[in-house]
DNA sequence: CTGTTAGCGCGTTCAA
DNA sequence: TTGAACGCGCTAACAG
């Protein structure tokens, strides 16, 4: 019932609790003969060190917090993996936080997280960074991932959004499309931006105008997938190539077409962004900018544990990782 | 740098400590001058009490662990976020350990989660079950999650596997189907050999023999069910259709019947276990058994809230939620 | 090489 | 209603 502590194992054990200490930590040499009765005693006793008294008394948790939106969002807990698993091979432990994209919830996550005394912080949320003054005040290593918050410059490691989204926009036009769309995420998120600008950007060199009737916005779920998709549809704007800025709105937008009988590429072209597991059974085949999900996991996770080692100069910009264009025929290849 | 004590609050306020931490936790009731005099103390500080010294006191964490095999698996992400959600709603905060379904990690964890003083644990792993003595000796309050290990028969929720295994079968026998094959997953999981009980129980009923050439074992991902797909196709046994035990494993043998232009349902059809999103999109739709993802995991959690409320009696049992029928057109409909 | 002891930050008696 | 003092289990400094 009651766990045993390290005071229990030096009575059995017949030496003092320094002992015990020495060798669990293995802190000092300790002699062959009570280093085995400590072992025995440890044993028989069952005894487990109490982490939460060595954190106390140490100053450090082996705590680090993630804060995200959605853990059920395949991309994300692609991410969570490469992070706990980087994590866990240097001693730490995932505390998960989902916030729903809600600010609130976010504050009240970050402040039960600080009363944990974790160690640093993952965030990868929908905030515009007002409330992280609390963290940075109190010191907690933090690494942003993925979505940037407006005035963070630092400690932030993310896809190469701008790039994918102008390979994805690139590809279509030497297709010969000329009336490209786009279904951007959220322009209040850097994601989002930063991929229309791709998009922008590519049209530009290309010398075709930006016509803003072929711009719209989604919220990068299915549902809005489905609903802009349809709205556009609707609008008959003449668009002959669409670029989907996230694989949820491509689903969306693939269940749209597909009931209204609407063919890719003939009808509308389509270059998504991700890389769903499902791209390759779908009729045709989705081509799509693959995110390095996995290993901007751990490269967030190791930036972490730079901090936490000192090695802190190495962290103090923005890292981005290339994504990976993956072609397949909704393009028209 | 360094955060602030409940001792330097009391200093600044001109109060005790105990004055400080009634007002925190209002165990006893101060005067009004009082309170305001420690809350602006607080404020000016920038105080937040430290769990950590609490839990030491207390004997609690209020951290609840959830080990699963996979985070990056779309079932058990949903899973998790029912967990999540509700024990945060309670004040508990989720550690995430995946361990891969490799036992050894998982007895690195479990010591890792003992070590934290864990509240509770939710359990969703691969193990035989052997490895769980130290825990429920530790008299740490555990819920098994869907899967089931050998001789663990209370605090359990799961699936009705069996009865959903039932349903996709009996329905492609009514399809006139007679030769109907099966992919489980790994024997040695309760989940394979329930849903493998359900597929048998189904031919059983209506008389149809059970043929073991057209039993095939994979291993739940998608490579194994297309290397199984392929496999059944190659050894040129007659089947007619499918039930396949899980989504990634359709999504694989989707994949190597596309490849080699096998019509669903024509050729084969098939009835899945899961019901993934991609399955309205790709073609043709695929029917399949869903389970309660996020249900499940808000069941485990409130299972693991009365453990901790002392309202125990309620979960001393299996608690089975049952899977709905999902059909779309790949069991020939 | 081993033992004694102070104190990490907090909650909680017990007196006042 | 308020405060002083002890102890949760552990590490680290120091003494022996």
């Amino acid at each position: 019932m009651k766990k045993p502590t390290i005071k229990e194992v030096a009575q059995l054990a017949n030496v003092s609790i320094a002992t015990v200490s020495n060798v669990i930590n293995e802190t000092k040499h300790v002699s062959e003969d009570l280093k085995i009765q400590v072992l025995n005693a440890m044993k028989t006793l069952n005894y487990k060190p109490n982490d939460i008294a060595k954190s106390l008394k140490v100053n450090q948790s082996r705590l680090i917090g993630i804060l995200i939106s959605d853990i059920s969002n395949n991309f994300i807990s692609k991410v969570v993996k490469g992070i706990e698993i980087t994590l866990n091979e240097e001693g730490y432990t995932v505390l998960l936080c989902s916030t729903d994209s809600d600010v609130e919830k976010e504050k009240r996550y970050m402040n039960v997280l600080m009363g944990k005394r974790i160690d640093g912080l993952i965030i990868s949320s929908a905030g515009t960074g007002e409330h992280y003054n609390d963290l940075i005040n109190a010191n907690v290593p933090l690494v942003f991932l993925n979505r940037c918050p407006d005035h963070i410059t630092s400690n932030m490691v993310m896809t190469n959004n701008i790039k994918g989204a102008y390979q994805a926009t690139e590809h279509l036009i030497k297709h010969g499309y000329k009336k490209i769309g786009i279904i951007t995420g959220p322009m209040h998120l850097s994601t989002g931006r930063d991929r229309y600008i791709g998009y922008e950007r590519a049209l530009d060199d290309y010398g075709i105008p930006i016509k803003k009737e072929l711009v719209f916005e989604g919220k990068l779920d299915i549902e809005s997938g489905y609903e802009v998709t349809k709205k556009m549809i609707e609008s008959e704007v003449e668009v002959d190539a669409l670029f989907i800025s996230n694989n949820s709105m491509s689903l969306g937008a693939y269940k749209y077409m597909k009931e209204k009988g609407l063919k890719i590429p003939q009808d509308i072209a389509v270059y998504g962004f991700d890389d769903p597991e499902w791209a390759d059974i779908v009729d045709p085949p989705l081509s799509g900018i693959r995110q390095p999900a996995y290993e901007l996991g751990v490269l967030a996770a190791r930036n972490i544990i730079n901090i936490l080692q000192g090695d802190q100069e190495e962290v103090q910009s923005i890292q981005y990782l290339d994504p990976e264009m993956v072609t397949r025929k909704s393009c028209g290849c």
